[in-house]
DNA sequence: CTAAAGCCTCCTCTGTAGGGGAGAGTCAAG
DNA sequence: CTTGACTCTCCCCTACAGAGGAGGCTTTAG
């Protein structure tokens, strides 16, 4: 019935230290432990591990995972929580996207500006005339 | 002429921790040391202070911003190096915007979806109903 | 019975750009 | 001469999600 780490791990397609990773955070939790302290665990830790990762794909951190897990356990419904984060984190996804737009346009004109400039009439005095330090 | 840490640290607006790590990791160092061990600086370490970030600002990490420099110090023209990196970064740049997007977008749907699903009817064996584990 | 494989805890390390603070030496003004 | 500001080196800490390994039990197969 009750399966060790090595089987939990190996069924989900993950590594041992993982999981026991998870267990220490609180995300996975041992559901026991045997009299010589291995961590048993039921079917359902298959079910939860998955939804974990599935979580991860989202771009929820642990910690944030672990509240939501949290509720649950607590007999809440984590679906508010869960709404709230999933539009604060797509609202900062915006907001970096914009900034690393940002910087690769920058990047880019650096670049086509940097083809026009001759390398031999580059200011010795200068680390490099591609990279303008404003002044 | 020269200055202290302190001086060059006000002077371009930054903390002497800064200039202390940039010297130490070989981004800015000092030109000499005083008799009893103080860093000495001229006037042109504000002004490749300034490269250095400069040089943050388009994304480039201080590691490669050594570099650049230490070509310069050996009396080569970093230019080929800049551009080279900066094509590379922008290309890498993409890759990240278009990972974010995609999230960005499976945050949104799952909103969407979410705000469509009745918190009443979650099935209590799972975790949460928004996030789907796939399986 | 024994060796291998599995499991345990605890510690350190990864990358980035510094921040915080201890303990000690140095420099200028009063 | 002393006090306070400045500087030095050295060491630990931050976020994130584990990986790697040491040293020591436990379990299982032959």
């Amino acid at each position: 019935m009750a399966m060790r780490i090595g089987e939990l791990a190996e069924r989900a397609g993950t590594s041992v230290k993982t999981i026991r990773y998870y267990d220490r955070i609180g995300v996975l939790k041992a559901e026991e432990r045997s009299e010589s302290g291995y961590r048993l665990y039921g079917e359902d830790a298959l079910d939860r591990y998955r939804f974990v990762r599935a979580a991860q794909a989202v771009g929820l951190r642990l910690g944030e995972i672990r509240e939501i897990i949290a509720l649950r356990d607590r007999g809440e419904t984590p679906c508010g929580f869960v709404v709230d984060l999933i539009g604060r984190r797509a609202a900062e996804l915006d907001a970096r996207i914009a900034e690393l737009a940002a910087l690769r346009d920058e990047l880019r004109s650096l670049d086509r500006r940097a083809r026009r400039l001759d390398p031999r009439r580059c200011d010795p005095r200068l680390v490099c005339h591609v990279i303008d330090q404003g002044a």
